[in-house]
DNA sequence: CGAATTAATACGCTTCTGCTTATCATCTAC
DNA sequence: GTAGATGATAAGCAGAAGCGTATTAATTCG
């Protein structure tokens, strides 16, 4: 039988990997991402880039690149589309016209608040599975990791041992 | 400012949204582990093979591929090697000389361990960052929800509502 | 002004993965 | 025993992703 008994005190030698939990439970959720960006006419890079583009615009595609973590040439693609569907501005730096300032428009920003609001009502109907402490654990400490570094997380050079 | 105060009540409205934060996690511990499983000559795919047949010697290897979420005809070669290393055992079935039963020799036995032991050691300096009851709750909310099939997640039909 | 640099973009290459089809051996049912 | 189903395997194809290079426009430095 496998591993599911989290109760069995300090020792939870028994469950399975981390990265293996992970990497099930960020499968279903991409899983239940996806049809709702697919209603909202976004894809997932799409997506993630509206996010990027709302915390803080940036002034150039290669640290939009960076910050999200896809290839510099790849988001390109992903940009033109948001920019015929109006979610997106991509204009020219007037202090350096090499650049691209990128900004949400105002349908960017609701396209944006309405897909991660149908997102969050997903989510919040899955933790509510969770009792109140774990749920309150749970989110606490993903939210602490997942802002690590992955540097962070491998231990960076210097900490061999 | 990102969005770093879980602390702050009941209304965290301003986390990310789960997949964003399962997405990054789990890249953090894929990072990690890969070295890990480098040092002993483990692919990814090589490790998830022995983690599942460690837990129980399966029959078939499309049951084993459907366990771990691979490609029927993506596995074989993976099992090519582990097989060639002389990490598991693939034998005829008596009963049905169709079917290959899979296992792990003590030499699979072996090697899963010591890669498993070495990846708990990086995961429990990784968990050891967060307080105790975060990480309890942490570890328990990530069980649980972890195990929940992707149908569970995404609300299979017939919850349409 | 001319050289080196940088941002954006296009192109091509390679790998990985998902999916489909085909083949062969074996089993089950009739 | 002959037909149809099943397991393992090979081979092929399309899509996505990472990576490196080349090109063009624009900036900066000397």
């Amino acid at each position: 039988m496998p591993s599911l008994d989290p109760t069995n005190g300090q020792h939870e030698r028994t469950r399975p990997d981390l990265a293996a939990m992970t990497t099930a439970l960020n499968r279903s959720l991409v899983a239940a991402e996806l049809p709702v960006l697919a209603e909202h006419g976004l894809t997932m890079w799409g997506y993630v880039v509206l996010l990027a583009l709302d915390e803080h615009p940036l002034r150039t595609q290669a640290a939009l690149a960076e910050a999200i973590g896809a290839d510099k040439t790849r988001i390109i693609g992903v940009l033109d589309e948001l920019q015929d569907r109006g979610l997106i501005n991509r204009q020219r730096d007037p202090a350096d016209r090499r650049a691209r300032l990128l900004s949400l428009t105002p349908d960017g920003h609701r396209v944006r608040d309405s897909a991660q609001a149908a997102i969050r009502r997903g989510e919040e109907r899955l933790l509510a599975r969770l009792p109140e402490r774990q749920r309150a654990g749970f989110l606490a400490g993903l939210i602490a990791l997942s802002a690590l570094s992955v540097e962070d997380v491998t231990g960076r050079p210097g900490d061999a041992r």
